[in-house]
DNA sequence: TATATTTGCAACCAATCAGTTTCATATAGA
DNA sequence: TCTATATGAAACTGATTGGTTGCAAATATA
């Protein structure tokens, strides 16, 4: 059950928990009430979520309210910095790509 | 069997695919030489990979070359878009958090 | 105290996943 | 042409996934 944050993230279900929460922290119940399916379904997802440290929870009574803990979704930030680069220079051999092709037109 | 990018970079051997033909293309036969497991189980995650058009492939003979669409990598970036708002005024409401506790302490 | 609410956990199940082996096809080279 | 090489596709398999129902524990409220 150790599973990561890409696996974290693909499924559509937890990306949907990931953006409401990321606006204000939630209880699972009112969590649940977003979602076509039982409590207990969104609650395992909750728990995959703490599970990767991409969720935090604070008690408050009885109720539990989730958070989203950004720190962790800078993982995948991170993971997409080498691709960056690697866009931003394409994006300039895609010019002399275009260049060229419009020199032979001439 | 229609899977979209999360799912697509949900799985380390295919995150491994990606970093490496970013850098150059390649072909199946010189990708599977990086794993430990066999041609047809990496032409499979290939298989995905371009399915959700994170990879495109180009014909040379009978060797066929697949590199990265970078393009359809920034839908992951765009996705994180939303957070990367939050995580930054996060900060300032940490320090605001940090300060009040200062000045409880005081 | 008795009852209702909020939550997590365990057991179960059908569908999907990631790997395997086997086979067919297309191209390169002797 | 014959053989070796490069690739994809199909069938199969065990493990994992995402959902369910049922139950137990803790807290709030009458």
């Amino acid at each position: 059950m150790r599973r990561d944050i890409f696996q974290a993230i693909a499924d559509p279900t937890r990306r949907a928990i990931i953006t409401l929460i990321a606006l204000q922290a939630m209880t699972p119940n009112a969590l649940a009430e977003q979602f076509d399916m039982t409590r207990q379904a969104v609650s395992k997802h909750i728990k995959i979520l703490t599970e990767c440290q991409l969720v935090n929870q604070e008690q408050a009574g009885r109720e539990i309210y989730y958070k989203l803990d950004t720190n962790k979704m800078k993982e995948i930030d991170n993971w997409l910095e080498q691709f960056r680069k690697i866009w931003e220079s394409r994006f300039n051999q895609l010019d002399t790509v275009l260049s060229t092709i419009k020199k032979q037109k001439k």
